[in-house]
DNA sequence: AATTCAAGATAACAACTGTTATGTTAGGCT
DNA sequence: AGCCTAACATAACAGTTGTTATCTTGAATT
């Protein structure tokens, strides 16, 4: 096993602790723990916990990465703006743990400029994807002229991450079916008056 | 002073902590320390740390509940729907402080059940206003007949919740303006097919 | 004037935290 | 065969945490 793997093995053991246990619990012992080992495997392959939490965070990125790309664009248009944006929507147990994790660094994240500037990274990351799709998009003619892509884009990322949290906060949240359906709702009304 | 308005005191003193330095800071000296006295004034007025913690969730509901009854249902049909739902928009200071402690507390609460379910209650305090609303709303034929005020209610909550996400996660957000615009069209396709 | 009790200060406690230094061991290279 | 280094284990460190018990004070009540 190389080393790059065994790095991603002490994180996955975080991300089971973060999901089950919480960001807050998951110190050094506890993941060491979790990975049946001892604190020096911890820092053996991480110099601190800050270096840990930052690549445990870069994992929920490239996981987002990895779905998107599951995802694969074969379709193209109208659907192929709905598979993309439902990436983002917990409707399996990977993403959901995703998105508990995501959540979990987004609330730690409050009050430390430094790894919300990494949120805001890798969120703009994502959002250009979608940026270049509207654009393209527009310049084909098959949407509306008055989209404006960069502003678009946020209010239908606004709405996949809203319904992600939706899974969260509601006892009896959205089916999956419904929210891809919202998604496509609000994508629809991109190309068309009429419904 | 009553003893009730000093317990506010500490959970205020906890909030700013809390939005300045976040929440896992948030220590018992350090929320003494902001208050400007000791740790016996803290766990004079609270009896855990965790009964702290608790109130001051429930301030998030009660601060919330008190920004949607100043922003007072003068108007109705439309309007009514759109400045009820702009409550949750962070467009002020105040609901941007409430969104920070919302979100602390949320990633706080993953992998804490009681914490978790206490945000889907007061999650669904709120979700309950939004139904009752949009029911009358199709009582009286406002809103198109096929609307189901549930469901319904979920989405534009999300989508209420995505565009908060969205001043956290954007380094150039959308303007308060744009935010209250992206809500009324969405609030706009459920009284007709013409836009 | 004596008593009571809320308000708050102080200090000590064990538990836990991240970090670091040092030990052990087994496999690859010369 | 001897050496070296990666991969881990172990242990000790100083700091911080929540909790608790004990003290002081001042104002209200009797």
């Amino acid at each position: 096993m190389s080393h790059d793997d065994r790095r991603l093995e002490v994180s996955d053991a975080a991300w089971r602790v973060i999901v089950r246990e919480g960001l807050d619990r998951a110190s050094m012992r506890a993941v060491a723990q979790e990975l049946g080992c001892t604190t020096g495997v911890v820092t053996h392959y991480f110099r601190n916990k800050d270096d840990l939490l930052l690549f445990a965070l870069h994992q929920v990125t490239a996981r987002l990465r990895n779905v998107m790309s599951g995802t694969k664009q074969q379709s193209e248009g109208r659907d192929r703006l709905v598979t993309l944006l439902s990436a983002f929507l917990p409707i399996d147990q990977e993403r959901q743990e995703i998105l508990r994790v995501w959540i979990a660094f987004l609330g730690y994240a409050v009050g430390r400029d430094g790894l919300m500037a990494e949120h805001r990274r890798s969120a703009g990351e994502l959002r250009q994807i979608l940026i270049g799709e509207l654009t393209d998009l527009r310049k084909k003619g098959a949407i509306r002229p008055d989209v404006e892509p960069e502003s678009e884009a946020n209010v239908l990322l606004a709405l996949a991450n809203g319904l992600s949290l939706d899974t969260l906060l509601q006892a009896q949240p959205l089916t999956p079916e419904q929210q891809v359906q919202a998604i496509a709702r609000s994508v629809d009304a991109l190309f068309g008056d009429r419904e």
